[in-house]
DNA sequence: CGAAAGAAGTGATATATGTCAATTAAATAT
DNA sequence: ATATTTAATTGACATATATCACTTCTTTCG
């Protein structure tokens, strides 16, 4: 994870998303100048699905939720929001509304650039649309994976997938502090926060992990990927 | 839907892709001297999910099925092909392997593009790859969407659900031909073909369709609404 | 520090949904 | 048309998972 420090500009910030080197120094320094910077504390919003979506938002540091507000208001977090990456719904281009929320988890600094100087850029430079299609791509493409897991795997699978992000793309590394409480994992996981427990209980009582109240160390990360593809 | 019919030219396609429209006379041609049309029957397979995605399919006729190859190749039904729709899977643009597989449901006349042109049209057009990012979004939207029906609505929500899609999207009427099985109708439903029966007899029960072999009748939307949005 | 609030963990119980094994009805091929 | 195959339907039963009602930890804050 990615501390806290102050943001100089877009030309050369290292947590800049990977699409902004299709860009030229001028672009550049157009987004740099049309930036704005906002830190948010754990649990504040930072896009509430619905609203009028008029920005991007890129984290600088810290770590967030993306979380659709389903039926009677019923989360389902779509994933986690970290530095480098883009925070654009696919709503954005439909019906200029965003699909989702976005909350911190911890403290999150954050850039917020207009999104219609985003269309401007896909507009003028082709390698910039390019990437943009790709990272929508991308996106879509992790949601078709989400829904075989959500509807094909049983519960153990759903965590042991779960875990498995944690570990590889958020932390890369065995034991991480797990920034989720249950009934968060269960939104992610599609099942309730008691069932989240005892999934756990069980994997240490297998000896494939182990589970303190807010950290989790992957013991036996081959038996997890087994557990996690074949459901 | 649309009948069968010899496809003559892009220039004045009357299934054409609406994103077509955004192409110059020069373009269009560009497209229509490189497409290659083949007719495909019931049950067979237009695209295979895994194998490398050169070409971009539009169908001229007919329709079909759109879906994922999951664990234990047990299917899940993303939704349907129609014409004048693009059907290009966010794969194509991640790895170049088609992310899903097609199959033909009735006699379907095809077109297949290029992706190589598509992507040259993309680079020299901005409308058009503006229209490509909105489409893509379009489809991701959907997607979300079914996220959450899938994970917080029960069996009679997500059947109502599918039941409407039928009858306002694909055919336009409150009487239609059931062209999914029972079995499909449960993978793009996430249930058992056992629960579909019981859940249409149910529907049927109450007032709110008339079930036949491979026929179905929407007797109350209001009530099928209802059902579809209280899950 | 100690109290209050918020999570986590537990056991009992309820329920939605899947699985299995037949039976019947339709569609297709001979 | 009749035989054969394929799909739909049915009932009994199994099971994964949710819900409820507490209890027990952590963390936070006065």
């Amino acid at each position: 994870m990615i501390g806290e420090r102050p943001i100089h500009s877009c030309e050369n910030c290292i947590v800049a998303w990977k699409n902004f080197s299709t860009l030229t120094n001028d672009e550049l320094k157009l987004i740099n100048e049309n930036r704005y910077e906002a830190t948010f504390k754990p649990g504040e919003i930072i896009l509430k699905q619905g609203s009028p979506a008029t920005s991007a938002v890129f984290l600088a540091s810290g770590i967030a939720k993306i979380y659709i507000e389903g039926l009677d208001s019923k989360n389902f977090i779509l994933g986690m929001a970290l530095p480098t990456n883009l925070i654009l719904g696919p709503g954005v281009h439909v019906m200029h509304r965003h699909s989702y929320s976005v909350a911190a988890l911890t403290i999150v600094q954050t850039c917020f650039i207009s999104f219609e100087l985003i269309n401007q850029l896909i507009a003028q430079n082709t390698a910039f649309a390019l990437g943009m299609l790709e990272d929508l791509s991308l996106k879509s493409y992790t949601v078709h994976n989400k829904l075989v897991s959500l509807t094909q795997k049983k519960m153990p699978g759903r965590i042991a997938e779960a875990l498995l992000m944690f570990s590889d793309t958020i932390f890369r590394s065995d034991e991480f502090e797990m920034i989720l409480s249950r009934q968060e994992l269960g939104e992610m996981t599609n099942m309730a926060k008691e069932s989240v427990v005892r999934i756990l209980k069980e994997l240490e009582g297998t000896g494939v992990i182990d589970a303190g109240y807010s950290r989790i160390k992957i013991i036996d990360k081959e038996k997890l990927r087994l557990i996690s593809e074949r459901g």
